[in-house]
DNA sequence: GTGGTCTAGACCACC
DNA sequence: GTGGTCTAGACCACC
């Protein structure tokens, strides 16, 4: 995961955890690896992590467990939850866009479907 | 047009015209302010405003005549030519970010196409 | 390389180039020299440096690399292409020359064709 | 006639002059116009015109008689004299600067062949 | 160390 | 008044 250097380093953490668990990778429940090994692995402070780690349990994603680690909130909607989000945040920047370049929302639409269907039959 | 800090100015200022061009603001054929003007506007030196008109003209979409000034291209179909463009990029980037939170091409047009309608309904 | 002061001392140095490829006294792939090494030999601004670097990547004679420096083109016909535009203007400028002085083309290349001869016997 | 800032007006009179005689347009022995008219033709100042003609004649290409005006030469290989320098000096030229992009002579030759050549099959 | 961006400002060329 | 060239030099991004 490199980083960009423009956006705080532990909301990028944040946000690559969010969509590991929207892909499935990271199911409900799953332990979250130690403060230890991802700040070896990204090569970033362990307290980056840890900051990270916080974020996630402020929006009610995950909960730690004294002496055994962070863990993912069990709530099976969990998954729902984070694809609303993330899907909601990406679609109101593709609109905010295409309005900026003159495009109502109808005509944006109907531009993605243009391209998806052209992309599947590229395939 | 304020600035965000983590593009140079100068492209901003392109894609700024782009989008005025892609809305239908500016005509093909019409002047562009002198570098002076926007450059007093936007508190930066002229010399960026330079450096964003001449990358306008090493796309095609504007030529200068010296001593004259700058002018959008004459080409009719430069505003289309903008907005494909435009389009493209901004669907490129959704399917993108929508495929990082697992979502497949299909069902990131099926996601859009939802809160299109709900938005409808809400206006 | 001295500067003659009537045309841009970028577009100088861009010909200059060009005309050290078409030699192939500098082989595709090349790396050219950094912005500041001419600069100083030829004492003129990094920046002017810069602006004929540039004109020579707009046109394809170039490409950047970021961090690394500036090369020719990998192009094996890019020393063919070069001499033949060369060319190409050098007898443009002859044939108009000798026009104005009342010269058809075929008299120009005759009047060519004895100079050399002339010139072949001098040596 | 319009003048290139670079060179002294008087001496672009003169080359002009030079062309013309060579073209065949002022016979050996013509008249020259007077002082006056190229001046206020030119938009120049009649000494700038007397300097040229003071040149020519300095060069043996024209001669005057008091009161009646400047003359060309009434040498009747005076046409051929100068389409013979003129020719020189193009020719000189276009050898300097083929050579510069690494034509011999003989090259130098054959490229302006293959031009004329195709030219006239264009024509 | 490499090229890229930007400022500040002088002076030129064309109109 | 318009864009074009150039200097001088700061600071950034990528290696």
């Amino acid at each position: 995961m490199p980083f960009d250097l423009t956006r705080p380093i532990y909301l990028q953490i944040v946000d690559n955890i969010c969509r590991r668990v929207a892909r499935g990778e990271l199911p409900p429940g799953a332990r979250l690896p130690s403060l230890r090994d991802p700040a070896l692995e990204l090569e970033v402070n362990p307290n980056t992590v840890q900051h990270a780690y916080q974020e996630l349990e402020r929006r009610g994603l995950t909960f730690t467990r004294r002496g055994e680690g962070t863990f993912l909130s069990e709530d099976p909607q969990l998954v729902d939850r984070l694809r609303q989000e993330l899907a909601g945040r990406a679609a109101e920047r593709y609109l905010a866009e295409m309005g900026e370049a003159g495009f109502s929302p109808a005509e944006a639409l109907a531009a993605l479907q243009e391209r998806v269907k052209i992309a599947e039959r590229g395939v």
